[in-house]
DNA sequence: CATGAATGAGCTTTCATTCAT
DNA sequence: CATGAATGAAAGCTCATTCAT
C-alpha cells in the first residue's frame, strides 16, 4: 500500500505517477521495471518515489491492486445473482468480461502479461498474498454447484477443470493479445459462444 | 553450443556442470540465474566456465536443447504415422508425452516453466530462433487436415482452437506440477483420457 | 558531458575528483586507466561516479575538454586578426602558446600524450568527433593564403607541408617534455625563435 | 628472445608463426593484441606458444628486433662511409630508406606505428632495453661533425635539431601512410628532395 | 513533503599465464 | 615438443534503497 503521503498529493501529480508506472510495468516485467526510469519519466526525484511507496514492491503491489479494481467494473451484472444462471451463462459472462477488460485496456492486458511472467516468483506470492488460486476455488464452486443442479457432468476432475477453465480465460486473452483482434464487440461475443459451445459439448450432462 | 572444452572434460565433470547448470535455471529464470553462483556450485572458476561457453546465452541454450533432446524420447511413435491415425488419438499421444516427460523429468519441467516466464524476451526468440510459434503451426496443420478427413466440425476458428489446444497441454502440465500428482501412470492415462473425451464432445463433427 | 549531478557538487569534491581523474590519465591511457583505481583514489564509490558520468568515456571526454578549453587561454591574442600578420608570425605564436601550455600544465601535457597514443582507435575518434584533422586543414589554409601573399615558395607540397608544421609543434613540445627544459620564459621564446628562423629559411619565397 | 625449442621449430612452422604474430601486432597494439588470437590463427596450442617464448612480451620483442633487422637492409651503401658524404646526403638517405622500407613492407610499417603507440610505457622501455634515444643520439653526432665540417650553421641547438630531424622522418613516414600515397620511386626521391631542400635552405651554413 | 547524492554488492566477461600429462 | 584445462584478478557497469538536508 502506498504511504499516506501519496494520497495527500495533488490528483493531477498522482495520476502522472500512475501514468507513468502503468506505462513501466506494461513496457517491462517486474525485474526489469526500473525505478530511475520512473522517477525521470515521472519528473520527481527519487526520494520523493520512496516517501509515496515503501519500495519497488509496494508500487507495482498497487498497480495490480489498481488493475483488479478496474477489472472489477467490468463483471457482469449476471454474476451478482449466480445462481439464477446455469453455469454456462456465468461462464460466459466471465470470458466476456475478461476480454473486454484488456480490449479496453491494453495496458492493463500488457501489465497482466507480465504479472503471469512472474508466476512462480515470491514477489507473485506476495502480491496475491495467498490468493494465489482464489480463480480456481472460484470455478471449483461453480463447476460443484453445476454437478449439483444436474447441468454438468458428474465424473469430471472438478479440481482440474476449474483449474483448466480459468487458464483457458487467460489463455484467450494472450491469443487475441498476441496474434489477433476483433473487429468489433460481435465479433468478439461471436468467438467467445462458439468456445462455450465447446466447452458445453464438452461437459454438459 | 558448448565450446569443445566442454566436451573434451571427464564425464563426471561434464555431468556435475550440467547438474549445476540445471538446477540453477530450474531455480531462477534466465536473468536471475548467476553465473557467479554456478561456478560455485560447480567448484570451478570463472575462466573455466567460459572455456566451455560463449557465454550465459550459450549455457542455457545448450540446457534448452538438453531438455528438447530429452523430450523428443518420449514422443510417441504413433506420431511417426501421424496419418494413420484419428485427430484426437494424435493429441492424447501428445499430451501423455508431455505429461510423462515433465513428471519423470521434473527439474526440466522447472526449467520449461522457467523458459516461459521469459517468453517476451529477445533471449527466447534467440534460443528458439524463429520457431516461435512452431507448435501453433503443428495443432494448425492437424486442425486443418480433419477438418478434411471430416473428424471434426468445419465450423471452428482453425488458429484460435490450435492455439488453445497447444495452450491447454501446457497448463495441464503446469496444473499437475503445482497442484496435483499422479499416483501412477493409470491415473495419468486416465485424466488424459478423461480430457480427450471432453475436447471430442467439444469439437468433433 | 558529465551529469548534472557533478556540478551539483561541492566544489571541493568535485576538484578532488577532477584532480583524482587527471591523475589517472595522465598516468594511463584511456584503455590502462581503471575506473576502480579512480574510485579508490578519490575516496568515492563506483555508484557515485557513475551518477556524475556516463561511462569510462564520457570520464575521459570531460577531461580532454576541460584541456581543450584552458588549452585555449594560452592562444595569442595575435591569433584573433591572422590576416594582419605574415605567416611565420603566426606559427610562433601557436607554437609558443603550445609550449607554454604544456610547461604551465605538465599534467595536460602528459595527457595530451597518452590521448596521442591512441590516435588510431575508436575512441580517440569519437572524442574528436570527426575534427581528426582539423589542425591539418588549419595549417593548410594557413600556407595556401601565404602562397596567395607571396610570403612563401609556391611550388611546395601544400599538404605535407601543413602536416609537417603541425607535427613539428607536437614534436617540440615532446622534446622539451621529455629531455630538456627551459630555464625561463626568454629561453623558451629564443628556441622558438631558432626554429621559426630555420622554417622561415627553409619555406619562404 | 624465443626460447631454443622455437628455433628448433621446420621453418615452415616458425614462419607460421612469426607471420600470424606479425599480422597480430599489425593490428593491434601491445596490449590489445592477444595471445589467444595468435594461438588460433597459427593453429597451436596455448602451451606451445609459451614453450617457445617467454611471455607476450617476449614476443613482441621477437618481432620487433625482426623488423630492425629487415629495416637495415634497406639502409644505403652510402650509410657505410658516411664521412665521405655530406650531411644533407646522408640525411637524405635515411630518409629514402625509412620511406622505402615502409612502403614495401606495410605490415612492418603498421607494427612501427603500434610501437609508437606505447612510446611512454614499461614495455617499450623493456624493448629499447635503454636505447630509447639511439637515434637521437646518431643525429646528435651527425650534427655536430657537419658543424665542424662547416656544413651547417653553429648556433643551431643541436639536441633539440637532432631529435627533430629524426621525428620528422618518422612524422613523414605516418603521413605518407596515412593520407598520402607515391606513385613510383621517381615521385618518392622527389619529395625526400624537396623536403631535404627545405631543411638545408633551414639550417646550412 | 521534496530532494538527490551516496552506496556497494552484484552483474557478466576477459586474459595472460601455468602445469600436469 | 605438444597439449589444453584451470586459474582468478580485474575489467566496466547497474540498481534499488537510504538519509541528511
Amino acid at each position: 500500500m502506498p504511504k499516506e503521503t501519496f494520497f495527500n498529493l495533488p490528483a493531477e501529480k498522482r495520476d502522472l505517477i500512475i501514468k507513468v508506472v502503468t506505462d513501466e510495468f506494461a513496457a517491462f516485467n517486474y525485474e526489469q521495471a526500473s525505478v530511475n526510469r520512473i522517477v525521470t519519466n515521472a519528473g520527481i526525484s527519487k526520494g520523493s518515489l520512496y516517501q509515496y511507496f515503501e519500495d519497488k514492491r509496494d508500487i507495482y503491489q498497487y498497480l495490480i491492486d489498481l488493475m483488479t479494481k478496474e477489472k472489477v467494473k467490468y463483471v457482469s451484472p449476471v454474476m451478482q445473482n449466480p445462481e439464477d444462471h446455469d453455469i454456462f451463462t456465468l461462464i460466459r459472462e466471465l470470458y466476456v468480461s475478461g476480454l473486454r477488460f484488456v480490449l479496453e485496456n491494453p495496458k492493463f492486458g500488457a501489465i497482466g502479461k507480465r504479472f503471469m511472467e512472474i508466476k512462480n516468483s515470491v514477489v507473485y506470492d506476495e502480491i496475491m498474498h495467498g490468493n494465489r488460486d482464489a480463480a480456481n476455488q472460484f470455478f471449483r464452486i461453480l463447476l460443484e454447484k453445476a454437478v449439483d443442479k444436474g447441468e454438468i457432468r458428474s465424473d469430471l476432475d472438478i479440481p482440474m477443470f476449474a483449474y483448466m477453465i480459468g487458464a483457458m480465460n487467460t489463455q484467450m486473452i494472450e491469443y487475441f493479445t498476441d496474434f489477433e483482434t476483433f473487429e468489433d464487440d460481435d465479433k468478439l461475443l461471436e468467438t467467445v459462444d462458439i468456445f462455450i459451445e465447446f466447452l458445453k459439448n464438452g461437459i454438459e450432462a
